[in-house]
RNA sequence: GCGAGCGUGGCGAAACUGGUAGACGCAAGGGACUUAAAAUCCCUCGACUUCGGUCAUGCGGGUUCGACCCCCGCCGCUCGCACCA
């Protein structure tokens, strides 16, 4: 009996795919169902690691499982090959972005397909070659021409040593994560994408995905954007109002039920009053400063204390006409709302906080049930629901009708109405960096901001460029920028900055259709292939590529270039590989090739192998370079072969969990892939009638348990019934002739989704001619699937106290008979009477005695 | 602070809709084969036990014939958002 050989099964395998084209999705319908699945495609850092290894596997497993049943499955791969990386790789090493990028990526796929995955790989692209980024910026100009492209001025993150703009998740406790200089708020004039105009579509989308999306990144969807609903109404100056602000100043509350409350108006300090009064009082000036000083840190805005400033302003009550002071407070935040606010220090924490700080009034309008004329506020403000008293026309109220009441009243003094805003704001895409996509518009002082012509796109990056000074190098670019305007033909420039990443990766499921069309998205194989129906990858996008993506989706509906506006029918978030730490005494992280684990007396200890000195073991981390907790694909293909690899990152934990890696549980795959060969390596003999309709049973339960697993996500169960199925072609080893071959049959098609190689070997050893990735999906014979007879666990009282077996289906009456009748039982009574007996058919009987 | 999720053997975990808690794997222990080792195969493996059982799913209550599962109150961990008016 020969083992199973990995070394030589794997590429052979591997090359019969590639030889008969077997992923190539097809180009016209072939009358089969469509499917397509799509693993979050990679960025080119350099290396796959386990963490994507996991990731594609399960989207692989999902693919083969749709083409056996008969679906055309559309499998891509691609890469999201812009961004910061390659500019840091050209700063530290003068080797240039697209370089770095081009080789990056050629290494990859090599890393890639050694994993065999069911890849199409005819469609390949990479964001950063002109192909893909030209078609970009022909609908980004449309978006453009729509109105959903804007410049403004906005506040951005500045990191003044590399002197570009970082994104938020760039800036880590105030500083700069690469140069880890202390960020500067700065206005910038930046491009921006209108995602607001999306923002009920976009909360009004997540309702259908629901069930096929985790509640957890809906929930995280809905919150990103934040719509509140409330009034948006202006307070009038008593006196003589500032000069430009003489409507008054406008302020939004989802509490107008407790305007009667009111105790102060607040101002941000950015607030356009605060500003003039700041220009106008140094005092002023000097108090918004201090505002900023703050710091940007979610840990410093914790810290803060609240601080006011009374600008002497007074603004009138629109219902009672008291005069109410105007503050400058730096806990309001000048772009929520309309950066104003009424306070209302008894219903509100932090009003109450500033208004006790301040000595300003504390007055209660809300009260709960019981509580008299007499309830107030100590030191916490009062949330809670009650009704409505020191209020006029409000007395009496509950708080929701109150809130309709005083919105009812304000309208009607025509000093505001009901207003709905949000959290969401719109996504600044403006990078001053080389490596991205140009931004393809050009600035002239005749004409101003145009859109370069369609026929001089793409606009493509200039090769030639420098990286020894900080800043953006296109604009320093001594030719690139300097082109004729389009429409007067003058001198003019080109946009330097380019766009933010997201935007690549925000339409590429699209280009996947046909990636070589000649517009940006060829309409009728995007409606065909879209939505991707099982979309795979990790939680940390959550707010981030999958609301870009679920917005520019639409965008790009609404402008014709295709009719699916919800991008992704399906989503699965997956858990990390993780793996333990070991370090030297001296504190260095050591890998794990290099480390001997051994157990003595239940106490795990490590050594060094290299040197033999004893190590630490450290916590279990997310894989990563710097703590040198990585295992590479290579070293598990080298080790165990593919499919073991495959194997154990679905099998020992719920793909939505973390998967610890452990050298002892790749061996284990590996053994059961050993052991599955060696079963289908025995001659199949005559068989024996018991054995032969027991292991019959064991396969179609086996079929069903496996297919209810495999599409419910629930691979590690899965897996756990193929182990149990293995043990099952081992008991029943008398079992042959037709019973065994079709439960070697099955088998061989069940485990083919997670080790593709191994199934084919087993294939072709059933005597099968052609593959079986063109075999389909086994199915299960109900009446088979389920036994005829159950064990039916016996309770006294709700403890377990015996069983029987009876027939499947038995009615509980004649159960009930059957156990009151059963000697056993009754001895276990001991003369008690039996007062209820509950019988759940085909489950359980619990009897209950006095 | 707000929101969400999780908590089960030495470890990763299973348990469909409230119905035999711990499937499957890892580690460990014992045995077989071997001159020996590796590999392989077999057995044991939640705790206690007077071997009848008893106790066990973070803790304390509750609902139910019956609770890992539902409800209430705690404790702990993880994630997201964070002065959002």
């Amino acid at each position: 009996m020969a083992r199973y050989d990995p070394k030589t099964a794997e590429p052979r395998q591997q090359a019969r795919w590639a030889a008969a084209g077997a992923f190539r999705a097809p180009e016209t319908s072939t009358g089969r169902p469509k499917y397509y699945v799509l693993e979050m495609f990679p960025y080119p850092s350099g290396n796959i690691h386990m963490g994507h290894a996991r990731n594609y596997v399960m989207g692989d497993v999902v693919a083969r499982l749709k083409r056996a049943q008969g679906f055309d499955v559309l499998h891509p791969m691609g890469w999201d090959a812009f961004g910061m990386p390659a500019e840091n790789a050209a700063m530290e090493r003068g080797v240039h972005p697209g370089d770095w990028t081009r080789s990056n990526i050629a290494a990859m796929r090599e890393q890639l397909k050694l994993l065999g995955l069911s890849l199409d790989w005819s469609r390949e692209f990479a964001t950063c070659e002109p192909e893909y980024y030209g078609k970009q910026q022909a609908w980004f100009l449309e978006l453009f021409r729509r109105g959903l492209v804007y410049r403004r001025e906005g506040t951005v993150n500045w990191d003044p040593v590399d002197a570009t703009v970082l994104a938020n998740e760039q800036v880590i406790d105030g500083r700069g994560w690469r140069s880890g200089a202390v960020v500067e708020k700065r206005k910038l004039n930046q491009w921006f994408l209108r995602i607001t105009d999306y923002a009920d579509d976009l909360i009004e989308g997540l309702k259908e995905l629901e069930g096929r999306w985790p509640d957890k990144v809906r929930l995280m969807q809905e919150n990103w954007i934040g719509r509140s609903k409330g009034l948006e109404m202006i307070w009038r100056f008593a006196g003589q109002p500032p000069e430009g602000f003489e409507d008054g100043i406008t302020v939004y509350t989802t509490r107008p039920d407790t305007l009667f409350g009111a105790g102060f108006l607040g101002l941000a300090p950015d607030h356009p009053i605060s500003q003039r009064l700041a220009a106008e009082n140094p005092e002023v000036a000097a108090f918004v400063a201090e505002c900023r000083k703050g710091g940007a840190s979610t840990a410093d805005i914790e810290q803060a204390e609240k601080i006011g400033r009374d600008t002497g302003l007074r603004v009138l009550h629109p219902f009672d006409g008291r005069e109410i002071p105007v503050w400058i407070a730096n806990f309001i935040l000048s772009d929520y709302g309309t950066g104003a606010v009424f306070g209302c220090p008894a219903h509100d924490q932090r009003d109450l906080d500033f208004a006790r700080k301040y000595g300003l009034p504390v007055i209660p309008v809300v009260r709960p049930d019981g509580a008299g004329d007499d309830f107030s506020i100590g030191d916490e403000a009062y949330v809670g629901p009650g009704r409505l008293f020191h209020s006029d026309f409000l007395n009496g109220m509950e708080v929701e009708a109150a809130k309709a009441a005083a919105i009812a009243r304000i309208e009607a003094m025509g000093q505001g109405a009901g207003a709905t805003v949000y959290r969401l704001r719109d996504w600044g895409v403006s990078r001053q960096r080389y490596w991205g996509c140009p931004i393809p518009v050009i600035h002239c002082d005749a004409c101003g901001v145009l859109p370069v012509p369609g026929d001089q796109l793409p606009v493509v990056l200039p090769e030639d460029v420098t990286f020894d000074v900080p800043g953006n190098p296109l604009d320093r670019h001594p030719t690139w920028k300097h082109v004729a305007c389009p429409d007067c033909g003058g001198a003019a420039t080109r946009e330097t900055e380019t766009l933010d990443t997201f935007v690549d990766s925000s339409w590429y499921f699209a280009r996947f259709a046909d990636p070589n069309a000649a517009e940006p998205i060829n309409a009728a194989a995007a409606n065909r292939w879209l939505p991707v129906d099982q979309y795979i990858g990790g939680v940390e996008h959550a707010v981030l590529h999958l609301l870009y993506a679920r917005f520019i989706s639409r965008a790009l509906s609404d402008a014709g270039l295709m009719s699916v506006k919800e991008p992704f029918a399906g989503l699965f978030t997956q858990g990390m590989v993780v793996h333990e730490t070991y370090r030297t005494a001296d504190g260095q992280w050591v890998e794990p090739a290099d480390v001997d684990l051994t157990t003595e007396a239940g106490k795990r200890s490590a050594r060094r192998l290299s040197t033999g000195e004893a190590l630490a073991i450290g916590d279990v981390e997310k894989m990563s370079k710097s703590k040198k907790n990585v295992v590479a694909p290579q070293e598990i293909v080298d080790l165990h072969g593919v499919d073991a690899g495959r194997l154990f990152v679905l099998s020992d934990s719920p793909p939505e969990r973390d998967v610890q890696w452990t050298t002892g549980g790749v061996e284990g795959a590996s053994r059961f892939v050993q052991r599955v060969w060696a079963e289908f390596d025995r001659e199949i003999g005559p068989g024996a009638p018991d054995a032969d309709v027991a292991l019959r049973r064991e396969t179609h339960k086996t079929i069903k348990a496996v297919t209810e697993g495999v599409e419910q996500f629930r691979f590690n169960s899965a897996i756990a019934k193929l182990y149990g199925f293995l043990g099952a072609l081992r008991a029943h080893e008398s079992a042959g002739g037709e019973a065994r071959r079709e439960a070697l049959s099955a088998f061989a098609r069940l485990i083919s989704p997670f080790v593709p190689h191994l199934a084919e070997e087993c294939w072709t050893r059933l005597g099968e001619d052609g593959m079986i990735l063109d075999a389909s999906w086994p199915a299960f014979d109900p009446a088979l699937a389920a036994d005829d007879e159950v064990t039916l666990p016996i309770q006294v009282n709700g403890k377990r106290r015996g069983e029987i077996r009876v027939a499947r289906g038995l009615e509980p009456a004649e159960v009930e008979a059957i156990v009151l009748a059963d000697s056993e039982v009754l001895a276990r009574l001991e003369g008690q009477t039996v007062r209820k007996v509950v019988v759940v058919k085909d489950r359980i009987v619990n009897l209950v005695v006095a």
